[in-house]
RNA sequence: GCCUCUGUAGCUCAGUCGGUAGAGCAGGGGACUGAAAAUCCCCGUGUCGUUGGUUCGAUUCCGACCGGAGGCA
């Protein structure tokens, strides 16, 4: 078979505060390309400060994708992400252009890398609650039995604790008929879909890390965050997922009255630390990741990369075509 | 100056009626297929302030010294 060519995309992951969003833009106007954002959160407007969005100036004209094309009361999840991703590389891929996805929402990088595919049926909130309500009345032991009887191989994977998978495991065979297991297997492609080249950006130590998170909140706090943080306050039982963004949950406590603004910031760097441990712990498990050093010019470290993997050849099924 | 309390993990503190110690937080590692900035799992050796004494054995009892807090003059 003829395999299609596949479209050659560059992608930037890696914890926050590392410069992904300055490197991205330096690579799209290098290489004359369009930034799509893989951030679960940027894609909400009006959260901007709390979630670092690039300013018109810093996005330096250059197109971005899947930022602010939600309102913060929308849901949204991974399997939206890799669709609407999917039709932003082909036309960015389209106008010759090169897509450069950026982003530090893991599972949204990986599932689009790969080429998950999500099942076609929509997501069902009248059958979530129901589920979240048994779990409420019955407790999450008797959840995980339930999935225990539908799928033994999945629940072992699973710890009874998790009560978010446990739930969305059974949600998945309730709506579909099919097992986690099984849509583990099936979802993936033979290949995957694009001619990835991945990028992740992180400090030599973790103290400098964390010393450049530090110096954003800290940022974040001048540039008013604590505005933004009241408004999603305000609208947090609207704001589903908005809600549990860090840079608001942690000011509540604040508004509250029950903590001091400096405890609240010192909250949110704490869990920002948290946050890019996590996102370093998927970034290292990916594999085929180009690790960067975000203080030494991460662009003349990913230069040498882009330039070779631009020049390769497409394979000679498509010269045969073309 | 005298009296009382206090000094144990990076921090806050338990504890050992004498057999060299453990929680929370911080920190580290990991998982991840429709909320993922979410959700969840695993990881605790430190001169028990210093120094003498009693003891088979002291971080634990006693003394002195050093640091901290409070009280009386």
């Amino acid at each position: 078979m003829a395999d299609k060519v596949k479209t050659k995309i560059v992608v930037i992951g890696g914890p926050t505060a590392t410069g992904k969003t300055r490197l991205s833009v330096e690579i799209a106007k290098r290489f004359n390309g369009e930034i799509i954002s893989a951030d679960s959160m940027q894609i909400y407007k009006g959260l901007d400060i709390g979630t670092a969005k690039a300013t018109s100036e810093e996005q330096q004209g250059i197109p971005h994708h899947l930022v602010d094309i939600l309102s913060p009361e929308q849901r949204f999840s991974a399997a939206d992400f890799v669709q609407r991703a999917q039709e932003c590389i082909e036309q960015i891929a389209s106008r010759g252009r090169l897509p450069v996805v950026v982003g530090g929402t893991g599972l949204y990088i990986e599932s689009l890398v790969k080429g998950v595919q999500f099942t076609k049926e929509e997501f069902d909130p009248v059958l979530r609650q129901q589920l979240e309500q048994q779990a409420q009345n019955e407790g999450i032991e008797a959840m995980y039995a339930m999935l225990q009887d539908i799928d033994p191989e999945y629940a072992a994977k699973l710890h009874p604790n998790n009560a978010g998978r446990v739930l969305r495991a059974i949600e998945l065979y309730r709506q579909t008929g099919i097992t986690m297991t099984q849509q583990l297997k099936n979802s993936l492609p033979a290949q995957p879909p694009y001619d990835a080249l991945l990028f992740a950006l992180d400090c030599a130590d973790r103290q400098t890390l964390y010393e450049r998170i530090n110096l954003r909140v800290d940022q974040m706090m001048q540039q008013g965050a604590e505005r933004e943080a009241r408004l999603v306050y305000e609208h947090r039982n609207e704001f589903t997922t908005a809600a549990q963004a860090i840079g608001y949950k942690e000011f509540f406590g604040y508004f509250e009255n029950t903590q001091t603004l400096e405890q609240a910031t010192e909250l949110l760097k704490q869990a920002t630390r948290k946050y890019a441990k996590r996102q370093l712990t998927w970034f290292r498990r990916m594999q085929d990741v180009h690790w960067l050093d975000a203080e030494q010019d991460p662009f003349a470290q990913a230069l040498p990369f882009i330039e070779q993997h631009l020049q390769k050849q497409p394979n000679a099924q498509k010269e045969n075509e073309a």
